[in-house]
DNA sequence: TGTACATCAGTGAACGCGCGTTCACTGATGTAC
DNA sequence: TGTACATCAGTGAACGCGCGTTCACTGATGTAC
């Protein structure tokens, strides 16, 4: 039965956000159409009105994904300015970030995913690494700008890659002993030297 | 026809190897099994003569891409010692490393897909992790061996990062750029302050 | 405002296809004598 | 050392299954008058 123009939209973006948290659990080639309609509560045959393509759909997750990212760098309970560096790694290198895949970071889940994909899904994530940068710029707290773009840009990797490490090894210990270590040496704060 | 027992050796080895170079390029659902055999030369319905599923395979060609990666870490050509960080981390995030997914480390190449799959794969990852460390520690000039680990941690945490992330982007200069902003400032040589 | 009808979001069945896995068969290998 | 035969690595066809995609159909929506 047809819907009215309005609950279709609501569908439409229920299939994306359900597809976006889908898709950072299992993987773009581990969950079908199928699924990913079931989980708006629709059937996997009206998919093809809404969107062109299974890569069509990649696409707008995605993206949707890292907005959530990027709100995640954001003040995160509504704070005046940006968080400090501190307070954005704690919560990014957390064990609750680290649990919840299918809410987390679209670099972390998705960024081997994404490489493998075509240069659309690549541009996709480029623009949300972009916008994450001056969020963490402005709290790397460094002389200039080369410099804030650089400690940015290497911050940014070790928050990714402790997140991804930490996550693939079995042993809960040595991941927390991930996760702490890249919060203490990414922290400007707890360096005593050199 | 049956072939020697030497020689179906090899043919497992050469069937391990092509699915390591295969699995990191396409992820583990990215390439089935009559791809994997072919790529050895092989076709597909001798493959449980030699290995037990797709699981199974995974879990040894996994193993035996993070050999490649220990190796790595281990001395570039032939010198005495481990090489220096900073050797390890130009290696490392190279253009060239960067471009050859199906011959690279294999934590940046899989993390998310075995952070996916069961405990005895990540614990196989694990194991590859935790075989890399000694090799940074010794070379990332710390003071006492806690803060050496710590080091070490945090610095392959942002190799693995920088380099998820230099390929998932999709323009050449942004991808350069994480690259160099991670060797800069992961190198204690090229840390200018405090 | 009320009626007649075209539109089209969503349903459920079906399509071809490639997947992981199984199996009967082949014939060189490796062993028993 | 030579012969007879059991073993088993590898082949190629087949299995059921779930995938992405297509399609005829439904019936409420939204429009035309």
């Amino acid at each position: 039965m047809k819907v009215s123009r309005e609950k279709a939209r609501e569908n439409r973006e229920s299939v994306i956000e359900a597809s976006s948290r889908l898709f950072r659990r299992s993987g773009f080639d581990g969950v079908g159409i199928g699924a990913l309609m079931q989980a708006a509560g629709l059937t996997h045959g009206g998919f093809y009105r809404q969107f062109g393509s299974k890569d069509d759909l990649i696409l707008q997750a995605t993206r949707a994904a890292l907005g959530q990212t990027r709100a995640r760098l954001t003040a995160p309970e509504g704070e005046k300015g940006g968080p400090s560096l501190d307070v954005i790694l704690r919560r990014y290198l957390s064990e609750a970030h680290r649990d919840a895949v299918g809410e987390g970071c679209a670099l972390a889940a998705l960024g081997p995913d994404v490489a493998r994909h075509g240069p659309e899904l690549r541009a996709v994530l480029q623009q949300g690494v972009e916008e994450c940068l001056p969020l963490l710029e402005a709290s790397v707290g460094a002389e200039d700008p080369e410099r804030a773009r650089d400690k940015a840009l290497a911050t940014l990797a070790t928050m990714v890659g402790a997140l991804v490490l930490a996550r693939a090894v079995e042993d809960a210990e040595l991941s927390r002993e991930i996760l702490d270590a890249a919060i203490r040496e990414a922290s400007p704060a707890a360096k005593p030297d050199p």
